[in-house]
DNA sequence: CCGCTTCGTCGAACCGCTTCGACGACTACC
DNA sequence: GGTAGTCGTCGAAGCGGTTCGACGAAGCGG
């Protein structure tokens, strides 16, 4: 491995030419930024990343801190990840991805945090009440949020719109013609755990159902298939000539559709089904294909690293605060309701 | 931040007594131990990342190497990416996630590998013949592939044991009492292009049904629920018997229980379908659940780490060589046959 | 009681880069 | 033509650790 006093010395120039060559902090003429690139390219130097990031106390590395308790990332989150990874190479940085356990482990996050390994964080799976987040902010690590606390007073974050999204997806339903719309959420448990997006799409739907003149019914549901299926048949129980279901949870979505089929009622003839913050490839696996409203997972990773090197690079401490609705996408689980009931009610 | 120095002066010591107790590379007496460790609390002394990966030559940091070519990763690879990050924490490393420009970008591997960045890196879809391989061997990083090179001499790895996994599959539909059985594989681009689970499962699915005196069918088809339409047509245009398709394509896999659907077949009564490689989450979306080979995901990612960082830490320099083969998990997609033909030819 | 290890600690030399102050050589302006 | 800036370059002092050689104090066999 060449260092930079080897290409120094090949290009005759001190130690400190060649470093102004590389990060252009101060002018060199271009016959001697001509040597050394030479000497650079000769010798195939490539500076070594410790020792820059101990001088310039600037590691460009950045972290990603998820938590490692569930069982595995969903479609969304992945893409969120991915698109982040892209991002941060894209500007030359690194990402780390750092499992951290679940909320009760500040201390871990704090030694990690004053390791000064990461120039900044990007937090995932905020709830309302984050004491990570102060943590995080008193460790003096610049900070960007995906999904917010309550107050978000002075702290940057990317979160999805959800009441835009649950706006659109109750519009769409309704301008169908469908007036008895379900709306499954997250389990009560994970309401009751001051999960934001659970919580924040049940006021949403509320608000949008209440606009349109229709009484909100909402159902909770395990995540997965088996709490789809009887989040369903709670679902019927409590108003039997539904027409449409409203899916806040990719996993449980798959049951409604297994138990609507073996209940006979066709989709989207007999029931409409739009499954929310839900990737275009999990749509796809379904028959027929769901109407979604997509998530911006891959989008959501790229505005979030890209607002935390602008905040490190920049020297501006200006807050990156922004929503992103999810885009309606029509697939083949949403018509019009077949008038089984033409006015009745 | 407090530093060593900090610290020493606080204690009373030199700057290497207190690297000592940290590292433990020399005895410390039991006072002067004492000592230390309570200015080191005192102060919320951490030791600087940088500072440390400079001066040992060990950054405690290992890339993850994947490529960003496709269209995000599935729920395998995901699994396989969190087990990964999961061991290098718990073992005290960093895992960068590191998108590389699919294949082409070997200059762009080459001096990422030179910026001693990484203490290792685990390469992710190993081409049967890689350059990038030959190209971080080069470079001197100790090295661990997920899949494998045609010719794996000197190399670590960590792989799917496709062949034992074909031969499971293939002996459960078998044992029902299958005789029909079509293999949809990756499409034939792919396998065009050396890679290795679909040039390994096919030579799998011959030697597999040969040996129980079986004709092996296979199909391509493109990785996506149409690819999956398609090729079931293709399956029953050239085998209309047939009673049990086995995938290895966890998207084309739904496209085909819907065409199935659609031909008024049922699952798994009229075809028996088994989905290798698949996940238990992937799985329990369709509806019956699928019978699977259950992918060891974050096994793997697990064992990738694990044999990376013990090869780090020990002096010797054997290699990792290892096969886990995929779990057969009985779902709802497979059962006996129905006897529509008894014995016909 | 002497010479030899072993133990515990210190000081100093790095690791490879950034960055600051200084300085000679020009250019520019009055 | 003297003074004041820029420009381009150098030397040296860190950044915050690790690690090696050295050295006094014990411990030990003969």
């Amino acid at each position: 491995m060449a260092t930079m006093h080897d290409v120094a010395r090949l290009a005759q120039v001190s130690v400190s030419t060649v470093s102004y060559v590389l990060t252009g902090a101060r002018p060199i003429s271009q016959a001697t930024r001509a040597k050394v690139l030479t000497a650079m390219a000769e010798l195939d130097y490539q500076p070594n990343a410790m020792a820059r990031g101990l001088a310039s106390r600037r590691s460009r590395i950045l972290g990603l801190l998820l938590p490692m308790d569930e069982r595995g990332l969903g479609a969304t989150e992945t893409a969120f990840v991915t698109g982040a990874a892209a991002a941060a190479s894209a500007v030359g940085y690194h990402l780390v991805l750092s499992p951290v356990g679940g909320g009760g482990d500040l201390d871990g996050l704090r030694r990690l945090a004053s390791q000064r390994m990461f120039d900044g964080v990007v937090l995932m799976e905020v709830q309302l009440a984050d004491e990570r987040v102060t943590a995080l902010q008193q460790a003096g690590v610049p900070l960007v949020l995906i999904g917010r606390t309550g107050d978000t007073d002075g702290l940057s974050y990317v979160d999805i719109d959800f009441a835009q999204t649950v706006r659109e997806a109750v519009a769409h339903l309704v301008g169908l013609g469908h007036r008895q719309i379900v709306y499954v959420n997250h389990s009560a448990e994970t309401l009751a755990s001051g999960y934001g997006p659970a919580l924040r799409t049940r006021d949403a739907f509320v608000t949008a159902m209440t606009g349109h003149g229709l009484e909100p019914v909402m159902i909770p549901a395990q995540d997965s298939a088996a709490g789809g299926r009887a989040a369903l048949a709670a679902a019927f129980a409590r108003t039997p000539d539904l027409t449409a279901v409203l899916a806040m949870n990719e996993t449980a979505v798959f049951g409604i559709l297994g138990e609507l089929t073996a209940r006979g009622l066709a989709v989207p003839d007999d029931v409409s089904v739009v499954s929310m913050v839900t990737s275009p490839q999990v749509a796809e696996l379904a028959t027929p294909a769901l109407t979604t409203m997509t998530s911006p997972g891959s989008a959501m990773g790229r505005i979030a690293i890209e607002a935390l090197v602008r905040h490190l690079d920049g020297a501006g401490d200006e807050r990156h605060q922004q929503l992103l609705p999810c885009a309606l996408e029509i697939r083949g689980s949403t018509a019009a309701p077949r008038s089984r009931h033409t006015d009745g009610g």
